[in-house]
DNA sequence: TTTAAATGATAGTAATACTATTATAAATAA
DNA sequence: TTATTTATAATAGTATTACTATCATTTAAA
């Protein structure tokens, strides 16, 4: 049995379901790779559409532009990142254990082994990290918010904020605590790799020191080191 | 006596030096009110060419692209910021106030009384939190970096990291914990106003508690509480 | 097998991101 | 003072981007 995971995206963020048709998982799998090696800005549906051998205006019936597809992308990333969690953290019921496997899984390099689907999750993992941030950086952030957009993202920060809180119930910024572990988890990671000297973990490069950062930082807030 | 502070800025960075010029001070005063007003996505040179009574191509002359005005924006931002910091840490002689200090001003907004200059800090550090990370977060990175254009950022950062060594000199992480205050003080910033629930401030919006957010998780971390 | 849905092919437009040229005004040096 | 550099203005032009519209054709569903 080959199961093929579909994460309910909020339809307001396509014009067309790019899930649902051939060419639509082309444009999310071409999409990936593009933005991945061109970067953001300097990608465009042009470049996507020949790409994958069709039209410009092939693309823009399923996304209105490529705004509206970097924040599908992030908002799938998230809502993929809170499934890894759950999956991973299933069985544990000590909250220390679980925010530290959740540290763990938010700093690490998405492994490619998973045929799972059409996105390359170690591609869109990278993107995020260099990207994701433009997603919300905008001028229409309140009304991208209003629709949603950034649902994903929420739940996901409203998780790692519960169990923050019962890890240490007193503590009094479980929410931003956990917004800050979610960013710096990428945002080290791209300071390593770019801006080595904003770091600690210039020398070696090695994401498990991210994660040992991230632990410290979190658990002396908790007072649980 | 009127004394008009001028940032010495990599050169690199503009072909004609805006600092020298009427137009060029146009530029960076008109630059930093479309930015902060349009956003810098769709902040374009002929908008602010019209905004200031120009052409075009007058600002061509200055700055090769909206990226380089946008790096050097930031530039000169950290580059204020840190002569804000030593200014006003002067005299502070105990590494545990200074810090305290920095992170007051990190996270606090300008106010506008200081008339020194034809850049309002006070949107230009809106303009950071905002679209900050954009200079930054690009494929030239690795090239921008050579250059030097960060420098002043990762000087700040160098900086804070001393006093964070100073105060505890058995932390490993003092690098990584300053980028990630400096971040955050804008990150935060950016959640309370915009996306309230990935903050524990949407109900007040005040910056005090990013203030005391941030002093908690420096001074856990450094296990001076 | 009819009909609808999805795609392809082509065209066109307004805005963006530039470059080039030439004229003129203002500042400065000889 | 004139000569000369320097800065700006005015204008034009190009390639690319970011779309929208139309119509024909293929594919899939009823």
């Amino acid at each position: 049995m080959k199961l093929q995971l579909e994460i309910k995206m909020n339809e307001a963020l396509f014009l067309r379901n790019p899930q649902s048709t051939e060419l639509g998982k082309n444009i999310l799998k071409h999409g990936v790779q593009l933005i991945y090696k061109a970067g953001f800005e300097t990608f465009t549906f042009k470049k996507l559409a020949e790409d994958i051998g069709t039209t410009e205006a092939g693309i823009y019936r399923y996304f209105e532009n490529k705004h509206k597809l970097l924040v599908y992308l992030t908002a799938w990333y998230w809502g993929w990142l809170e499934f890894q969690i759950s999956f991973h953290t299933n069985n544990i019921k000590d909250p220390t254990v679980k925010l530290k496997r959740i540290i763990k899984i938010l700093a690490t390099a998405v492994e490619d082994n998973e045929q799972t689907s059409y996105i390359n999750e170690s591609l869109l993992h990278q993107i995020i990290i260099a990207e994701g941030s433009k997603a919300y950086l905008t001028k229409q952030v309140g009304e991208d918010n209003k629709q949603q957009f950034f649902k994903p993202y929420k739940d996901l920060c409203a998780l790692i904020g519960n169990f923050i809180s019962e890890c240490s119930p007193k503590y009094k910024y479980p929410k931003s605590l956990a917004s800050t572990i979610i960013e710096m988890a990428h945002f080290q990671n791209f300071f390593m790799n770019n801006l080595p000297s904003l770091t600690d973990f210039g020398k070696t490069k090695e994401e498990s020191e991210i994660i040992s950062f991230l632990n410290d930082l979190v658990f002396t807030s908790l007072k649980k080191v």
